[in-house]
This record gives structure tokens, C-alpha cells and sequence, in this order.
DNA sequence: GGTGTGTAGGTTTTT
DNA sequence: CCTACACACC
């Protein structure tokens, strides 16, 4: 083994102290991972069974790339009975094993951000409040945070802090709506994302024996990205590790960018004061980006006041600075971007995959995805709604948890009337309140209906028989049949793949599609040999919500430019960047400039976008964008003026607006010269598996620049056309009261339309 | 109970 | 701009 000799100093030593607290300060591009794998490489190495070694990783794939390599050192088999994943999956693994210590089925159900605020909007209407004062999204973040700091409903409460922001909030009940939302979840037997890790620490604080076997198994743990864990996170690590203290954590508190999700960066920076024997390594030579790019990094990040001092330094060539440019819009901005990339592709043939779009939010992605459309350059998209959220799939997946786990009232309410069969609103309504009132679960409700008073007729009483029916027969065709068999006859018999099939519309036919896939992926999840789980349907199921779209990987999809966002990012390295929407109000972002500390996160973020480039990095802002469909001033970002000048290039930069523009201080922009030595694109070195989105994305009809003509004078017979019916003839119109008009369209038959809002293009 | 249509309201960032 | 819901009508 000769590992050891592909590492420098620092990298050396930080591998080879394998045991007490080790912390190791990674710069970014510091071949951090490397140290990782070949630390881990190098335990077993040393004899350590790799079933003692508990690794936690930021993302899936990340921990799913880190096994392969450490595969390649010590062999496949030896590297999969490593503990390696993250937070959630691996807790959400051993809280399945100990479930029912805390009172909870082992097949529990795990609710995704949408289903838990599906459920705190329940109750908040449940409880007759007003969801204007108490908005799903705030309280549920409230919530989470609440859970992410292992304050319990009770602890909640009897918090004067909390009580006291939550009165002068004018919102007094935040705390009943916990406990309520508590309650149900357990009735459920949900856990939400937080409670992975609320739950894992009650398991290891109340059940000693647990603590102690756990403590004994993961006696070597490593922790990657620590700078982005929370409270939970950090107290399940101190817990765990507190027997041998044979801990690693790597991070870069210059990237720590998840607060918002709870993340504390002060965990990386009081480490030492947790273990005072911590050993600390600090790898600052980085070996991903030229110097242009590593030392404008610097200067950024340099402006920021909490954080350790490091130097990360590299002995890659000068290369080119960092090329600034302007747009007149969103639109044109990515027009630029696209017209660059198809320039460097064409004349240094460099391959789509090694250009990244970079930007804030996500709804930037769309002026991105045009303009590539537009010069026909394949690329992919990560984030916004991943495959498992859309809704056909959630509709589909619903039937599943159901059937797995009828408690799960979310999932119940979301079928019974999905394809229609007659459960109305009001019944549902009548259902849930009697549930409430006498404390009976929905599903054993409608299981015991006729010995029950509640206030409905014998035809809806008939209807939900059938439904409870249809899920039991479900439920024993998935005690025999494989995951995919039960897929397919749930969505078979229960109408949805039909449903689907029959809708000819664009947005039917990638729907239709959706499902094909997520049966299709059952079926590799039932032929796939190499995996040692159960092939029925919990399996499949289960920890579902803790996968992202970047878990998805592939071959196909291999030559395209990669659109995401800053976060998504992390860990990933490109030879061309472009970050996008370098303006005040975007990025930073609004919500970020009332505190330093926020803005500093902002800062850090900007950080991790520069340092993804390996060798060529593009900034660029616009000066108005389409916001809501309203179109807005932007200004250029404070950020641009936060990077030493000698390293960008902002020659493509005109400082037309003297007084307000920040650029006319900054005279030696607007007058630089063209950038540096244009680097041969063959020099370029690693480049970046590209995972694979699955989906297709809809197709929308796009009704936004149809305008409608003045319909004041429309007559019957008629020929007209609508921005969303097509083309159709005036059968009728009404005058009296509001104008109408009934039109008989060509595809979409007789429709009624109010004149006032219906725009008609009049054809003849 | 189902359907369509209008209106309000929402965007950081994600396991 | 898009989506989710409330309301009016069938």
C-alpha cells in the first residue's frame, strides 16, 4: 500500500493519527476527502474492523463515492460493512432497529418537509387560527428549530425566552401547535427529518444500554463537513464518542453555509474545547484552482470577522483572472453565459461537462435553461422539485405508505379520494372530527364505521368501505409480492397509471412518464443483486425522503453543462464557473443584510461558488430581472467590490451610472485590461461525474405573452382562440351581470368564459 | 360531490 | 410568474 506516499505533510500526519480527537481545518480544494478515505483506508488497514468505523458524510453521494474509493484500498466487500452515510440515513437506520424502545414502529414512516407542513396546516385549522397570523411555513420553521436545539413541546412552553418572542410575534399558541403537531406524528408513526436526530439523542440519553453498545461498535467515528452540524448533531456525536473519543471531524469554517437549517459553526470552532487533547491539522495548500482564483478566494473571505485564520495557498500556475460582465437583463445575462460556453467548446473543445452555472436562488435557473436551449447545449438541472416531491409520484407513494403503515394519516387522507370515488371534503371534514373528538385514528375509523355515530349517509358509508377494502387487499398482496409486483398492481388497480395514461397534454404525458420511471426504478430496486435488503415494498419505501436528486447518478446524461445552486455545489469542482445574479438584494440576498453574521454566511457562500473553479471563473450581473413576472432595477453586488481588483477582470464592465454606481470609486475596473494567458482547455484535469436528473421537466403551455383583443365587440359564431383552449367558436353570450360568453373549442369542447378576465383573440 | 375560475400570496438556500 | 385554495355553479 502506498497511499500514504500520494499525500503531502499534513495530509500524512492527519491520516496517521488515528487515535483521540483529531480536527482537521480544510481549505477548500485541500484534497480534504482524500484525507478522509485514506484515513479510513489506513484504520483498517491497521486492523480495525471496518464495522467499528462510523463515517458521516453531508450527502449520499458523497458517502457512496468515499466507500468506492476506499473499495479500490481494502477491497469491496471489507468497505461495505463500513457505517457510512448521512445523519439521517444512518440514525434513520438504527432508529428502525430500535424503534420500538421509544414506542414507534420499526417500519415508521418519514415525513418530508412537505408532508410535516401538510401537517401543521392541518392543525393550525384544526385549532380555528388564522393561517395568516400563523403561516404553515413559519411556525413549521419555528418548529424545526425548536427540535433542532432537542427542545421538547414541553421544554418549549415552559421557555420564557420563547414564550416572550412568541407573544410579542402575536403568536402565543406556536407552542400548543408543537405539541399537537408532536402528538400526531407519534399517532402517525411519522418521524420528520429533525426528529431522525431528536430521536436518536432521546434513544441514546434514556436507554444507557444502547449508548453503551453504539458507543462500542463505532469506536473510530469521522466526521465530514462538521462546520455544518446543528445542536442535535453535535450532542448524538458527543454522546456517541464520549467512550473512546476517537474522533475525527474535517471541516472549513470558511463554508459553512446551512445555519438557516440550524447548522452552528461554533461547533467546529469550540471543538477544542470540547477535547482539549485535539489534535489539529491544517491543510491549506490547495490543489484545485490557479492562483488568480485561490487568492481572489482570499481576499473575499478575508473580510469576514469570525473565522479561523488560514492560508490556503497553491502552487498552480497565475492562470486568468476572473472575468466580470454586465447584462441588460436576466435574459441576456444567460445569452452571455451560453455564448461563452459555446465558444470555448467549439474552439478549445472543451466538454459540456466542465462548465457549472452557479446561482442563489433557484428560480434563476429558468433565463439559464432558455439561453442553452436557444444555442441547443446539453445540460442538467439539480434542485428545485426533486422526482419524489412531484405530485403524481407523491400521489403514487402515498398508496405505499399507506399500506405500509396505516397510521399515517397524511398518507390516508391524501388517497381516499384520490382517483376520485366519491369521499367528498365534507365527509373527510366529518371524519377527521370525530376522530379528533374521541381520540380514534382515521384509519381505525373507517374500519369500525358502522359502530360509529358519525353524521354520514349510507352511499358515502359504502364508498369507504370499499377504500379500507381496496387498501387491505393491498396490504396483502405486499405481504407476498416484491416491491415492484405491488407497485404495479397499486398502480394498476387503483386506476392512477390509467388516469395518467389518458391524459394526452404535455404535462399528462411527462406525468405519465414519472410513474413509468418510479416503477421502473422499483424494479431495478428488485433486480439489483449486489444489495443485501429485502426486496418488498417497506424496504423500497423506506428512506425514500432522504434521498436528494443528486443521489441519482447514471451514465447516460454525461456530456452537459451543470445548472444549481451555490449550495447544491458544495463539495464539487469544475474547470469553468459562472456565477450568476451578482446583485444587491439577490446575493446577497435581502433576508441577509439586516445582521453580520448573515451577511458573513452570504460571504461564505460567494466563497464556496469562487472556489469550485479549477480554472476559469465568470462573474456576471444584470441589471434588471423578471421578478413575479414584474421586471426590477438590480444593482451590482457589494461582493464584486470585496474582491481584490488585481484579480478580475472587469474590462466588459461599462461604470455608466457615475453617482450611484459602486464601480466609478472603483476606477481600476471599468479600466483593466483584457484578462491574462488564455490556457490550453486541455490542460484540464479531473472533471466531475455528472449525476443524472430523471425527470422530464414539463413542458408548460405558456400563456404569457398571449394578449386578447377587445371583446366588446364579439358576436355569436365567431371563430376565436384562447390562450389555453386553442382555437373554438362563440356558441352564446350573456350580458346581463358580468359579460360571458360559451365557446365550443376545437380540442377542449364547450368551456363558459367571463369576458372580463378571459383573454379571446378574435380570429375573423 | 365535482368542476372551473378567480384571487391571494409566495422565493433564499436542503437533509 | 406559478401554485394552492376558496367560492360559485353544475
Amino acid at each position: 500500500m502506498n497511499y500514504l506516499d500520494e499525500l503531502n505533510e499534513e495530509q500524512r500526519k492527519a491520516v496517521e493519527q488515528t487515535e483521540g480527537p483529531v480536527m482537521v481545518l480544510a481549505g477548500a480544494g485541500s484534497g480534504k476527502t482524500r484525507v478522509l478515505t485514506y484515513r479510513i483506508a489506513h484504520l483498517i488497514n491497521k486492523g480495525v474492523p471496518p464495522f467499528n468505523i462510523l463515517s458521516l458524510t453531508f450527502t449520499n453521494k458523497a458517502a457512496r463515492e468515499m466507500k468506492d474509493r476506499i473499495g479500490k484500498i481494502v477491497g469491496e466487500s471489507t468497505a461495505k460493512s463500513i457505517w457510512m452515510g448521512t445523519f439521517h440515513s444512518v440514525f434513520a437506520r438504527i432508529l428502525r432497529s430500535e424503534a420500538e424502545k421509544i414506542g414507534y414502529p420499526s417500519n415508521f414512516t418519514i415525513y418530508d418537509t412537505d408532508d410535516s407542513k401538510r401537517l401543521v396546516k392541518q392543525i393550525i385549522k384544526d385549532l380555528n387560527l388564522d393561517d395568516k397570523v400563523y403561516k404553515p411555513n413559519l411556525v413549521r420553521n419555528r418548529i424545526s428549530s425548536a427540535k433542532n436545539n432537542l427542545l421538547s413541546p414541553q421544554a418549549y412552553k415552559d421557555n420564557p425566552t420563547l414564550a416572550k418572542e412568541d407573544a410579542q410575534a402575536k403568536k402565543p399558541e406556536i407552542g400548543r401547535i408543537y405539541e399537537i403537531y408532536d402528538k400526531r406524528l407519534f399517532k402517525a408513526g411519522a418521524m420528520d427529518f429533525d426528529d431522525l436526530l431528536f430521536k436518536t439523542n432521546i434513544l441514546l440519553r434514556d436507554f444507557p444500554d444502547v449508548l453503551f453498545k453504539y458507543q462500542e461498535k463505532f469506536r473510530y467515528i469521522l466526521v465530514d463537513e462538521y462546520q455544518d452540524t446543528n445542536f442535535s448533531q453535535y450532542i448524538i456525536v458527543k454522546a456517541l464518542a464520549s467512550r473512546f473519543e476517537n474522533i475525527c471531524v474535517v471541516g472549513d469554517d470558511a463554508q459553512s453555509i446551512y445555519s438557516f437549517r440550524g447548522a452552528n459553526i461554533q461547533n467546529i470552532l469550540n471543538f477544542k474545547k470540547d477535547y482539549p487533547d485535539t489534535e489539529t491539522f491544517k491543510l491549506e495548500q490547495n490543489y484545485r484552482s490557479t492562483q488568480n482564483i485561490v487568492e481572489a478566494a482570499n481576499s473575499l473571505i478575508d473580510k469576514n470577522q469570525e473565522q479561523f485564520k488560514k492560508n490556503v495557498w497553491t502552487s498552480n500556475d497565475t492562470g486568468t483572472k476572473i472575468k466580470l460582465t454586465q447584462a441588460l437583463s436576466d435574459n441576456e445575462e444567460g445569452l452571455n453565459v451560453a455564448h461563452e460556453i459555446y465558444a470555448l467548446h467549439s474552439t478549445h473543445n472543451a466538454a459540456y461537462s466542465n462548465f457549472a452555472i452557479l446561482y442563489r436562488t433557484n428560480a434563476q435557473s429558468r433565463a439559464m435553461e432558455d439561453a442553452m436551449r436557444k444555442l441547443n447545449i446539453p445540460y442538467k438541472i439539480y434542485g428545485g422539485l426533486s422526482f419524489y416531491q412531484r405530485k403524481e409520484i407523491k400521489d403514487l407513494m402515498a398508496y405505499f405508505r399507506l399500506v405500509i403503515n396505516p397510521q399515517d394519516e397524511d398518507a390516508l387522507k391524501r388517497v381516499i379520494n384520490y382517483p376520485k370515488r366519491g369521499i367528498g371534503k365534507t365527509t373527510i371534514d366529518r371524519l377527521t372530527l370525530y376522530g379528533n373528538e374521541n381520540d380514534i385514528g382515521l384509519w381505525e375509523l373507517i374500519n369500525s364505521l358502522p359502530a360509529h355515530s358519525v353524521n354520514i349517509p349510507g352511499s358515502a358509508r359504502n364508498k369507504i368501505a370499499q377504500f379500507a377494502e381496496l387498501i387491505k387487499s393491498f396490504q396483502n398482496v405486499a405481504e407476498k409480492k416484491n416491491a415492484y409486483d405491488t407497485g404495479t398492481i397499486i398502480a394498476k388497480s387503483t386506476g392512477i397509471l390509467k388516469e395518467h395514461h389518458n391524459d394526452k397534454s404535455a404535462e399528462g404525458v411527462a406525468r405519465y412518464e414519472n410513474i413509468q420511471e418510479l416503477l421502473n426504478s422499483m424494479k431495478e430496486f428488485v433486480e439489483d443483486d449486489e444489495a443485501e435488503n429485502e426486496k418488498d415494498l417497506p424496504s423500497f419505501v423506506q428512506d425514500i425522503p432522504l434521498l436528494t436528486d443528486q443521489d441519482q447518478d447514471s451514465e447516460e446524461d454525461q456530456n452537459k453543462v451543470t445548472l444549481m445552486t451555490i449550495h447544491a455545489s458544495k463539495g464539487l469542482e469544475f474547470p469553468n464557473v459562472f456565477i450568476v445574479g451578482m446583485e444587491e438584494e439577490l446575493f446577497p440576498s435581502q433576508m441577509s443584510t439586516q445582521s453580520r453574521s448573515d451577511l458573513e454566511e452570504e460571504r461564505r457562500l460567494f466563497y464556496v461558488a469562487l472556489t469550485r473553479s479549477e480554472e476559469r471563473c465568470y462573474l456576471s450581473f444584470a441589471r434588471s430581472r423578471y421578478k413575479w413576472g414584474n421586471l426590477i432595477h438590480c444593482e451590482p453586488s457589494r461582493f464584486l467590490q470585496e474582491i481584490d481588483p488585481d484579480f478580475v477582470d472587469a474590462s466588459g464592465v461599462t461604470p455608466n451610472q457615475p453617482s450611484k454606481d459602486p464601480f466609478a470609486t472603483k476606477g481600476d475596473w471599468g479600466s483593466s485590461m483584457g484578462g491574462g494567458s488564455d490556457r490550453s482547455a486541455s490542460t484540464q484535469r479531473r472533471s466531475v461525474t455528472p449525476p443524472r436528473q430523471k425527470m422530464m421537466r414539463v413542458p408548460k403551455t405558456d400563456t404569457s405573452n398571449f394578449k386578447g383583443d377587445d371583446t366588446a365587440n364579439l358576436r355569436e359564431g365567431m371563430e376565436v382562440e384562447h390562450g389555453r383552449f386553442g382555437r373554438g367558436t362563440v356558441v352564446s353570450i350573456e350580458v346581463a351581470g358580468n359579460r360571458k360568453a360559451v365557446v365550443d373549442f376545437e380540442e377542449h369542447g364547450k368551456k363558459q368564459l367571463l369576458l372580463k378576465f378571459a383573454k379571446l383573440k378574435i380570429l375573423n
